[in-house]
RNA sequence: GGAGAGGUGGCCGAGUGGCUUAAGGCAACGGUUUGCUAAACCGUCGUAGGGGUCAAACUCUACCGGGGGUUCGAAUCCCCCCUUCUCCGCCA
């Protein structure tokens, strides 16, 4: 969320914003309605102010004996007068309300701008793209390896869920721990295992809310969302608390499952693991001082790419563009491997800093010394990574001519085998 | 799911309709004293939003888990919800 008054003060800023980022938001009212608020606030305070004076001197009255009938006739208008402006406050302060929570985010002075995907910068690429001589995807090789199980999947839940079997399920596991691990021991995070669903004011916080409602499964009877990614309990964690300065930048990791309905999503483009509505994903985030967030964010964009060292697989690191970068974000790395099957580039991780936005939606703040004032913290967060496009991968890039493939290196300990036989 | 007891500032804790603009304490910060530390003493000590100002000073309003209500006036009374604890029931 914006600050009320820094769009006020900088109203052509935040709309040049919006349309940079190709964000419909509507601003018209916006002047008027924050005009307005200011002069009920002093209605209703003047009234205020008046019934707290006379209160006491009714009290005064009351305790030495005196009449305040006159005053209390008096003071019954007063209050009518005060309800009836407090309701008309309430019903501005809620249209601006609504209006503020939609704003994007400002975007960071490095994103370039530009209206798609087309305008994406390559920041650099790693490692060897090998051409795969079977010419077999994810899908086609995990049937050979008897190891995924999507028809099943969408027997039993629906397409985009799919069962892992066998050795299959293990490399699953295999690749969660491992990259938990990784963070933990080189990258200094705190491992965390959170709720796999959380309320509205969470959603709210890290800005899914109100915006992006019928992109998420919801409890009705409870009230309930289940998570999209982690990024959403491991940032609330903090919601409405004041953290220490020495305690930043604090780094925390955790591995959840991520649930999201793609509800725009069809054909051949999404097949297999390549968007699903249920994955499993390593989150990182980082509470971080305003003054270094950005070099947070290339710490830990460099965090996500060494899982993908440490695996062997090609990477493309993509600075996002005005248009593309999301709602809530300043500034926004993806990270995008080379599947050899698909023949694709996959985004398996994207890495942001959100500034002050989240922060000051889930009210996460710190403090300087104990008597300085709160300031907001920034939020980052980055996949660590997600698994699906990451498995998917795996298997198209350590295919074998004899339709084996062989489980990188450094899964092996967690794995348990060193490669997984074609039936 | 049922019954009961709680939720007050960074923390502890008083307060059941009006001298409470939330007592008192701890912690924190500034100062005095002191050879140093400690102690003692004095002062400061919340958040948000208005007004005011170049900026301040200053001033007003709201906030006692959240939301409604009663009243001239609510931390205090009533209703709904959230949450913590204890007991009972059900259950992976």
């Amino acid at each position: 969320m914006l600050d009320l008054k820094f769009v006020r003060d900088n109203f052509d800023l935040v709309k040049e914003n919006i349309e940079r980022k190709n964000e419909k938001a509507d601003l018209s009212e916006f002047l008027l309605l924050e005009e307005k608020r200011r002069e009920f606030i002093q209605n209703t305070e003047k009234l205020k102010n008046e019934r707290n004076v006379v209160s006491k001197e009714i009290s005064n009255l009351k305790r030495t004996g005196g009449n305040a009938d006159n005053l209390i006739a008096d003071m019954k208008v007063v209050s009518d007068k005060i309800k009836e402006f407090d309701d008309n406050l309430k019903e501005v302060e809620l249209q601006i309300q609504d209006i503020i929570t939609r704003l994007p985010n400002m975007l960071a002075e490095f994103v370039p701008v530009g209206k798609s995907e087309e305008d994406n910068k390559v920041i650099h690429h790693w490692g060897e793209i090998v051409p795969q001589k079977l010419k077999m995807n994810h899908i086609e090789i995990s049937k050979a390896l008897g190891i995924l199980d999507f028809e099943r999947g969408a027997k039993v839940s629906g397409s985009g869920f799919s069962f892992y079997i066998g050795k299959g399920a293990k490399l699953e596991r295999a690749i969660i721990d491992f990259m938990i691990d990784y963070h933990v021991e080189k990258h200094g995070y705190t491992e965390f295992w959170s709720p796999f669903m959380v309320n509205e004011a969470s959603m709210f916080g890290t800005g899914q809310l109100p915006k992006m409602a019928e992109d998420m499964y919801f409890a009705q009877e409870d009230g309930m969302y289940l998570i999209p990614t982690a990024e959403v309990p491991l940032t609330n964690y903090h919601r409405d608390e004041i953290l220490n300065f020495e305690e930043l930048p604090k780094k925390i990791c955790g591995y959840t499952p991520c649930f999201r309905r793609e509800s725009g999503s069809y054909g051949k483009e999404v097949h297999g693991f390549l968007r699903v509505h249920q994955f499993n994903k390593v989150e990182m985030v980082n509470f971080a001082l305003p003054e270094n967030s950005f070099e947070q964010l290339e710490i830990l964009t460099n965090e996500a790419e060494d899982i993908l060292k440490a695996l062997n697989v090609p990477y493309r690191r993509i600075l996002l563009c005005s248009g593309d970068t999301s709602f809530a974000s300043a500034m926004t790395y993806d990270l995008e491997i080379w599947a050899s099957g698909e023949e694709k580039w996959l985004e398996v991780s994207s890495c942001s800093n959100f500034i002050d936005f989240q922060a000051r939606r889930a009210n996460i703040r710190f403090k300087r010394t104990p008597s300085s004032k709160p300031e907001f913290v920034h939020t980052l967060n980055g996949s660590g990574v997600a698994t699906s496009r990451l498995y998917a991968t795996i298997l198209e890039n350590n295919l074998q001519e004899d339709g084996n493939v062989i489980i990188p290196e450094a899964l092996r300990p967690y794995c348990g085998f060193d490669k997984i036989e074609a039936k």
